[in-house]
This record gives structure tokens, C-alpha cells and sequence, in this order.
DNA sequence: CTCTATGCAAAAACTTTGCAGGGAT
DNA sequence: ATCCCTGCAAAGTTTTTGCATAGAG
């Protein structure tokens, strides 16, 4: 992915610091928190949280909380629900699309809670 | 609703700060955080969030985290769907059930976030 | 050149922990 | 009488803000 074309014509400047977290965020094919990549980012962390606004208020990143007090980003891309394990913390994209029909309401994001394959056998 | 029948057989004592808590999370019909509650309970807040331990050890009391930064309680019940509305961050119980079948997962709690009814009108 | 982005340090918001005294069983 | 519970204060975590300097367009 081309970070450069991704970020064109949108209303923000082009720095090394934004062209790192974006492309760790598109390197990952999970939501990250600022825990998950600040060794393998430069940055301060207030440059980090500074620039997932910028990219949250141009649509390019979103966003949710999960049970260990993180915040989880990830590249914005058609809704899917994602799955949190209680146990262990894991967060996976769930790839089966979801059709949800709640009268007068617009669903933006599914959270799936519970146990992961690997956690739901060994109570 | 008895708290004491609630407790009873639970290996927790029964104190004056676990039944106002109790009682709080009985009459609210949506799940509410410390911030909700504590201008009507009288406890310090280490031993709100001590409790909230307990109980969920016990399983009484479940939680979730929220895009506000606060974790929200509720007492347990039969699993069912929560709305998060991302302007408004309004929290609302969903009534309709709804059944998700991933294999091999457990699923314990389903989060919608999205829009609400009043919000999803306004921009 | 101008306006936005960055780093550092301090603050903010929510939750947890240590400790000494009080209370339920 | 014995543990468990409580309040207070201090510390811990994650995220945000203020300010002076650096950098993109």
C-alpha cells in the first residue's frame, strides 16, 4: 500500500511520523493499541495520539476499546465485528459479514466478547 | 428484588456498600458506570471498585468497556446485544436476541456501536 | 514564509493498591 | 476472635494538553 496516495487529498501533511503508524497499521491485519507498536515506533506518544485524531476525523483510522483498557486502531475498512477473548485478550477480525437490523438505528461496529478456540477449552 | 437472597449462597459478605450498589444496578434498566452512581452511593470509590471485583468473581455483575473511558456494570442476566452510540455515547440494553455462530467460539457478550435513533439524524 | 507537526513534561481521567482501623459472622 | 471489609491517600495506566522548537508545503 502506498501510504503517499493514501493520505492524498486528504487535509493533513505527510510526515514520517504518520507514514510509520499507517503502515504498521496496514502491516497488521488486526486493530493495534499504542502498547502493541510503541517499540517499533519512534515517535512520542503524544505525536501518536495527536495523529490517530487527524486520521480518525479524515476517516482513515478507527477505533474501539477493548477489556484491558487499550484502545485498538485499525485502518478503516468495510465494517466487520471483531472478537475479543475474555480470557486472553486476543482481538481477531471476524471475517463472516453480519447483517444486523435494528429499526432506526445505523451499526457502525460489532464486538464480539468471549472465548477464543483456544481459550474456551481450558476454562 | 432480595438482595440478600441474591447474595446469599455466594461466599461474599453481605455489607451496606454491596447493597446499595446491588440495589443501584437492580433499578437501573441499562448499565451504568462508577460515574453514574457515585452521587447516590456513599462509599469510597476503592471499595466501589473492590466490590465490582467480587461480584464479578462471583458472577453477579458484568462490565464492558465504553468509548467514554468508563467501564460499565450491569448485573448479569441472560446474555443479550448492547447499542453504544458513538456521538451521544447513550448505552441502551437490545431486547431483540440475536444468535452468532462462529465455530469453536463462545460468545458471552455482543457490542453494537453505531448511531442511535436520535443521533443518527442529526450529522 | 506560514502554518502545522513534534517532543517533552505536566496534567487529566479512571482504576488499583497499601495500610490501619472497623465490622460481619 | 477471626478474617474480611472499609476509608483515605498515594500510586498506576492510558490518553490529553501546553508550550517552545522544528519541519512540510
Amino acid at each position: 500500500m502506498n501510504i503517499e496516495k493514501f493520505i492524498k487529498n486528504k487535509k493533513i501533511k505527510l510526515t514520517d511520523a504518520r507514514i510509520s503508524i499507517l503502515e504498521k497499521l496496514f502491516a497488521a491485519h488486526r486493530p493495534l493499541s499504542y502498547n502493541d507498536i510503541k517499540e517499533h515506533i519512534s515517535m512520542d506518544k503524544a505525536t501518536f495520539y495527536r495523529n490517530i485524531i487527524k486520521f480518525q476525523e479524515e476517516g482513515l483510522v478507527s477505533s474501539f476499546e477493548s477489556n484491558d483498557k487499550n484502545r485498538y486502531f485499525e485502518i478503516t475498512k468495510s465494517p466487520h465485528p471483531h472478537f475479543i477473548c475474555t480470557s486472553c485478550n486476543i482481538i481477531e477480525c471476524v471475517q463472516e459479514p453480519v447483517v444486523f437490523d435494528l429499526d432506526g438505528y445505523q451499526i457502525e461496529d460489532i464486538i464480539l466478547k468471549g472465548k477464543c478456540e483456544s481459550c474456551v477449552n481450558v476454562k
